[in-house]
DNA sequence: ACTCTGTAGTTATACGAATAACTAAGGGCG
DNA sequence: CGCCCTTAGTTATTCGTATAACTACAGAGT
């Protein structure tokens, strides 16, 4: 119940005996010494005595510019790790005065139509378009008029600024991890199928080889398997994997739900990780990675850095910097990695 | 790039050689038959030759009408179902026109207080104050000001609508189900200390003593556990469950994270579930439940359903109904509850 | 005495759209 | 023929703020 909706510059200026635009200079600092110093208070005193906020509607059409950013995202509400996104894209925007305007499109495209369609309504400075997994899009025609950052994403076309996960570097760091804990048999169960075209897997794999190789370490095919990145899977090649004579030491798994079907394998098994067999993720699903037992050793994907650097590309928008924006993905190391026994 | 920034209404009028008033009149259908079908033509195809979109802050301005709605929650980020309250908001308020300005305040009060400020000068046409996880809150006062509902959680002043989940309801329907299945002998791990004032945990306990109650089993206190809704206390709690003569042949749990812990701890007894033990959760949180094996017999929380009833409560704004909005939980039924043996 | 420079404001206007109030032309009808 | 109604628009004003351009006055300098 608001007793007289919310008060005007005029009703603040009369109350302070000034004119509009004394409160208006007051209240924007616009100052240079042009108001003394008795009347700010007394503005100020009016300012609060009333209530006063500005309008943003009426600031925005004054000065042009909205202080909006457009948040479009297909299924945030699937999304595990969503809430990151939107949290570093709003502290980032917040930081620089502006307000995060998010709609998510459900992956449906008029649903989206409809979100660029307003977002271009608001006359939002700019658009991060946001991706539930790390892919390749193609942006919506309709974007082209607006500043837009691609984020957990990559553009096809390349035209517009990509922020997305550097896979590659974290499947090195996984498997340079247990390379370091002494395991030269490892192996590695990927998240999608060798044909499959997402940067995920194919850049966690190219990691692993990348590793053995500078390790002078085979890269041998018996080790490698491909999932689809479910429990399941994990729980099968896992239990395929260790079937082997001269089996793995260690699995680098292409994310934690892989992981966790790992270490079913490894109980059903009657084997210990990280004892039998260390055990690496991926991912750092905080629903997951934490609640295993032993606590899981994987690599962060960096949400909110991604998200961070996606708004702060859209605040300093001048001139076009580089469009790829690949953010390291770092190790957080639990109790799932083992030294490898020494060989006798 | 944009050329020369979005079009006005002015030159869309020039273009179709009418007056701005007309090609208003045309836009808002505010028709009565003011315009002639040709004209009509003439301004739609500047429209869309123009690209013209309308200035949502000057249409905001002159008809006092935002069009928006706040969402205002602590912790979006680090709770993995806020995205499906997220989502309902989005969806409902969408459905009547209106966009969603969502604010993340971190459980921090500066952020807060300057959240609402925001949203005041946004002129926001109202509120919904959502928590991570269901308790009793206490409003800000500056948000006194605007209409506001509480979204899975209730104000203690009972002066705002309070839209929550159905605790009571959901722990008479968990329970309820395994004494359908002929189990007598039912335990409860509960995920709150006794002395806990939060609702969720006292509900879920009246309502699995209600189902007792009425299926005329005693309540017996040896069977009632009090752990803090984490893995480890579903593990150490069931293995105690187990290990007594008479022991039950179920339990529910009182969230999913729990419930992984009683699937661990029957596991490591060398038990099976259902077989052994049958086994039901709360909360059908869906990077977990799904993926236990066998997939868990759990309730659901209504996250969507709230967010819209929320929205909904602020768009009919009219006359204040009741101020608490309980949603049913339902069950979901999965593989972790068998018929109890029939005793010989 | 006159201009010059600050200081401390004020006035007027524009942003883009919505809408109340007006107008102009054409036709029907008594 | 004059009157009124209908159709198809137009004009003028308003929302709340920002800001360029102006005013009014006091004291300094020559």
């Amino acid at each position: 119940m608001k007793k007289h909706s919310t008060p005007t510059m005029w009703e603040v200026a009369e109350r302070a005996g000034v004119s509009q635009a004394t409160v208006s200079l007051v209240l924007n600092k616009v100052d240079g010494g042009r108001v003394a110093e008795a009347t700010k208070a007394r503005v100020m005193a009016a300012v609060a005595e009333l209530g006063y906020r500005t309008n943003a509607y009426a600031k925005s059409l004054r000065s042009g510019q909205s202080g909006m950013i457009g948040f479009i995202s297909d299924e945030v509400a699937s999304a595990p790790f969503a809430g990151k996104l939107l949290k570093g894209a709003q502290l980032c925007a917040w930081e620089a005065g502006n307000v995060i305007l998010g709609v998510d499109t459900f992956n449906e495209n008029e649903l989206e139509a409809a979100a660029i369609d307003m977002m271009l309504s608001y006359r939002v400075e700019g658009v991060v378009y946001a991706s539930m997994y790390h892919r390749v899009i193609d942006l919506p025609a309709s974007l082209r008029e607006l500043p837009v950052v691609v984020l957990n994403a990559q553009d096809r076309a390349g035209e517009v600024p990509s922020v997305f996960p550097d896979e590659e570097l974290g499947g090195y760091s996984a498997t340079r991890h247990l390379i370091d804990a002494g395991h030269t048999r490892i192996g590695m169960i990927n998240i999608q199928p060798p044909d499959s075209d997402l940067p995920a897997g194919i850049g966690r794999l190219a990691g692993y080889e990348r590793a053995l190789n500078e390790a002078g370490l085979d890269v041998d095919q018996r080790f490698i398997r491909y999932g689809t990145g479910i429990v399941e899977d994990g729980l099968e090649h896992t239990r395929d994997l260790m079937d082997q004579r001269n089996r793995p030491t260690a699995i680098f798994c292409g994310n934690d739900r892989t992981a966790w079907g790992a270490y079913r394998a490894l109980e059903a098994l009657g084997m210990n990780a990280p004892l039998d067999c260390s055990i690496v993720g991926f991912d750092n699903q905080d629903t997951i990675a934490p609640y295993l037992s032993p606590g899981l050793t994987t690599v962060e994907l960096p949400f909110e850095r991604m998200a961070r650097t996606a708004v702060q590309l859209l605040l300093d928008k001048p001139g076009s910097g580089p469009s790829q924006y690949p953010i390291e993905c770092s190790l957080i190391p639990r109790e799932s990695v083992a030294s490898a026994k020494v060989p006798a």
